[in-house]
DNA sequence: CTGAAAGCGCTAACAA
DNA sequence: TTGTTAGCGCTTTCAG
């Protein structure tokens, strides 16, 4: 038996160490006491065999496994993967290993992913981004592991969702234009069925006008009900055909517009161009994001950052106090945005 | 005993199809003969049952798990999270399950993730990306399971390397811009001991310079052959030293830089703006990489596009040729890279 | 074509 | 303070 090509196993160390293999695995796990002798011989020869325990037989037995199970959308994509990141770095730190799994914004493959890392015994599910529906996660979910979703929505509000507080992030950047001496401000963005961020953004922004003492004035949306486009892309042809029929003569009846995302925005910006506008002279645009074509585009983008890694972090940091059974407060689950002053706005 | 609460076992299908636990686990395998009719049965209380192995015991007992550690050095990038995306996309077409490790370019973090994820009998490992030194790998891997190389070099040249060809890509581009007219061309870039494609990109520059007729000047290379950063950035003091020591009344003996990537190519935009030259009409730049900040940039960088999706996908497809004991060939591994016009380069 | 049973490496209940 | 042993869920050898 060449046992040289082989990594040595419990039992090799006990018989080794001359104890028995229970020793050997309380020496590791401090779960019961061992002689300080014993457990100094035991673990001398753990490191003269460069012995390290099967974390597969151990799952196997405990029926936990060390491993979190991440599912994101997908992957090359700045949002996602910095929060993975945020989510690695602190789970990391616990000893926990993470199984990434992209589901391409399809439930089906979500549902797939969870079911096969499922039977790994993977001890908890973070959930990246993206979409709305989860309820099949429970008919998954026998064992009960705890489920963490960052920035992702949850209409039955069932889980913990680490995310930042979009209607206040919306809100502060309307006071923003505001304060810089906007009288009438427009919105552009989504507001599709289901969509509870959708709603909550739109919010904030009816939010300051109430604030700031105006009249919640629905001329000044340009709302898309359609819901097409998860991402929040292409709604350049939607604002070209706004501006076509509102737009006469170079006057719009807002001199600044909050957009819903960055996306919108550059969209917004691009069109506004088109048709003979200028930004930020004519028209101040925000976005919401912090993307990074934000920073590139011409003008470039006044928008609202999002922590990512933070939020990352803090899902890591949330579900390892529902493993420790500690409960969380959902006011520590909301994070602060910052506003990033660029040039597509400008003080009137 | 609540058997609802939990997953159904090998052992529960059996009773219930009233045949044994071989049987079942023959006709899922299909690695001996099962009758149809017993087959259809077991199936069918498989699906009523929502029944799915678990991956865990099996790991154990076949020493293989179904899944593949994938070590990247950082996720939120471009460059690797689209080959990982890549290699998530190939591998799971196979069934095929990703651990994704992040070693923050540290070589030490590297190796302990390898050491943890190969006691979950992961099949294979394939490094993404990054540094040089390797040599630990075979110490860890006892067990001896394939290891690809996804754009990272290896000086021992033990492992496939899935790459591009950075000589060829390189002579391209000053082939195209010898094509477009410059007659006196410089290369700016790393020299650093022990990296490869240092050497490589070089190579690639001297290579067209004589295919063109040229003899290889000295006086054109930026060459930087400190080691600091990985990464390559901070180019910019590097090259504005050189500006301020050779571009006197705004004249370099160079019409065109090559640069060996797109950081140093926008480091030496922005020098060579500072100090009053225009590019692309005084001097044009190329650079290499394609990274989105590229396309941004003002101007915007004529580049070497690298197929980092399929460079995943390849990895991928390697490894599964190795499993397979199917032989590959070196001439397979090497990607064709494309150029793409921006405004950074000019027809003289 | 099918079954019984050993055993993968580990943990923990029970026993001393 | 330590040891014996059952068993986690599966695959596979050996035996029909």
């Amino acid at each position: 038996m060449d046992r040289s090509k082989i990594n040595p196993n419990i039992k090799d160390i006990a018989k080794i160490a001359n104890v028995s293999v229970t020793t050997v695995s309380h020496a590791i796990s401090g779960k019961r006491h061992v002689s300080e002798k014993t457990k100094e011989k035991i673990f001398k020869i753990i490191k003269e065999n460069d012995y390290s325990p099967n974390v597969v037989a151990r799952s196997l037995k405990k029926k936990e496994s060390g491993i979190i199970g991440v599912i994101t959308p997908v992957l090359n994509n700045e949002f996602y993967s910095e929060i993975i990141e945020g989510i690695e770095e602190s789970l990391r730190l616990k000893g926990y290993m993470l199984v990434i799994n992209i589901s391409h914004f399809n439930i089906t493959k979500e549902k797939e992913h969870f079911r096969k890392i499922d039977s790994l015994f993977i001890d908890g599910l973070i959930l990246v981004g993206g979409f709305t529906e989860i309820s099949y996660i429970d008919e998954i979910n026998k064992r009960n592991i705890p489920v963490v979703l960052a920035l992702r929505e949850d209409p039955q509000n069932k889980y913990p969702i680490v995310s930042i507080d979009f209607k206040k992030s919306i809100s502060n950047i309307t006071d923003f234009l505001f304060k810089s001496g906007h009288e009438n401000i427009g919105y552009a963005g989504w507001l599709r069925e289901g969509k509870i961020t959708d709603r909550k953004t739109l919010d904030g922004y009816i939010e300051s006008v109430k604030k700031n003492g105006k009249k919640f004035n629905k001329s000044l949306l340009i709302a898309h009900t359609a819901s097409e486009d998860d991402q929040g892309h292409n709604f350049y042809q939607f604002i070209d055909t706004y501006l076509k029929q509102n737009g006469n003569n170079r006057k719009l009846n807002f001199t600044a517009l909050v957009c819903q995302n960055d996306y919108i925005a550059i969209d917004a910006i691009n069109a506004l161009k088109k048709n003979g506008f200028n930004v930020p002279n004519d028209i101040s645009i925000t976005g919401f994001g912090n993307i990074a074509k934000s920073r590139y585009h011409n003008p470039s983008l006044t928008t609202i950052a999002i922590p990512r890694k933070k939020i990352g972090r803090l899902s890591a940091e949330v579900f390892i106090k529902i493993i420790n059974k500690n409960n969380i407060s959902d006011s520590d689950l909301l994070l602060e945005t910052e506003i990033i002053q660029r040039d597509s706005t400008r003080q009137l």
